[in-house]
DNA sequence: TTTGCAATTCACCAAACGGTTAACAAGCCG
DNA sequence: CGGCTTGTTAACCGTTTGGTGAATTGCAAA
């Protein structure tokens, strides 16, 4: 059952800006259901309940809306991450709230999950060599490496982290398990989907990632 | 620069089983390098040298020939962790040699992960429901079990560690980093491929990993 | 040598696909 | 009202793609 139209399209007047959004809604969900290039224009026209011909006079061609699919999917979660006010926290609690915030909006979120990887995958020929990708990415890092710094002063934190060696694992130990839930599933005959399952995954993390950071 | 062929096909006699493996490896490769939606059929045919009719003689579809694909490389990664024979081991250095293993592994093997993440793309369909999957996989975990139990018992673990939770951490510190490279290069403007960065990442998982199982 | 089956080749097809041409309508401005 | 810009539509096109029918060749047993 493919094609679920994301908004009731009745009676709409020409708005541009409207039609542009719809198409990049139909699009990422088109692409994270299918990958690049397993999706299909028509398939997102229908989905956007535009006429194919639009995608191509806001895009340029599939790429192109690809791309720009990727960067407001990054954009987004960066966002949220930011209004995470991790600054305004005691170390080890802002270090917990960003790990707690990675599991909920991965997996919120699958969509921007299959993203990455159909990026990857393509050796993010998209976003590689983007001034703004990083310019939009950093940030959080930085953050990250100033509560490291904080929480090492104050004694509580060990030294000598990474912020981006931590944000990796971090993201890791959530993504891994929510992107391959399906093989991992399957493989070892264990229903990892569960409310109970989820819950335990989330309570792993934090004790791998906590254990780590706070000083032995 | 597609299609390099695997092997030198010169003046070969007719040999079923040698085909059947030469399709094999070719379709692995294209198949790792452009999912499953993306990868072509006529160009497997050409990287085995192969005519492309041999194909649907020795596999049905191409969806049969991606399940086979995934069939062998799953055997392929369980048989080099039997080898480690991990049982032979004391418990510390079991999992730290697990997990040295998986990140080696994961970084000679990037077919492995891409493989992975197309399958993961189709929510296992192809993978998903085999008995043969459960029955090749499983022993790995179990084999974990008794190493967490055997450190339990002599005082160097922390107990109440589920192997199934640990394994997908160790695996899960591996393939992001490796599987989510090119994208996490790209947005914060580091080379995450450069020997000493993958050195830097190993000795971080095993920090990770091994604060996290050891008796605090 | 013949025969029979398994392995391989060649030519071909219908459907799907990304993308385009050209005409058309809604709203705005003078 | 009338013309112009811009958003939208319908129909179409050349190519690519997964898949097939049928003929052919190598090999080995009889």
């Amino acid at each position: 059952m493919p094609a679920k139209k994301t908004t009731a399209p009745a009676a709409r007047g020409r708005d541009a800006e409207r039609s542009r959004a719809d198409i990049l809604a139909a699009a990422l969900q088109e692409f994270a259901a299918y990958g690049l290039g397993g999706a299909r224009v028509e398939r997102i026209a229908e989905r956007a309940g535009l006429n194919k011909r639009l995608l191509y006079y806001y895009f340029d061609d599939k790429e192109t809306l690809f791309r720009a699919v990727l960067e407001e999917a990054y954009q987004h979660i960066r966002e949220a991450e930011r209004a995470l006010h991790l600054s305004d926290l005691e170390p080890a609690d802002a270090v917990r709230r960003l790990t707690e915030f990675t599991w909920t909006y991965y997996l919120a979120h699958p969509e921007f999950l299959t993203l990455l990887n159909s990026e990857n995958l393509h050796q993010a020929r998209h976003i590689g060599g983007s001034e703004r990708a990083r310019a939009l990415n950093s940030p959080l890092i930085d953050t990250l490496g100033l509560v490291l710094e904080r929480g090492r002063v104050s004694g509580v934190f060990r030294g000598g982290v990474d912020p981006l060696q931590l944000y990796i694992s971090i993201a890791g130990l959530a993504y891994f398990y929510l992107s391959n839930n399906h093989t991992l599933s399957a493989i070892f005959g264990r229903d990892l989907k569960s409310p109970k399952a989820l819950n335990e995954r989330l309570s792993h993390i934090c004790d791998v990632i906590l254990g780590y950071v706070l000083r032995a």
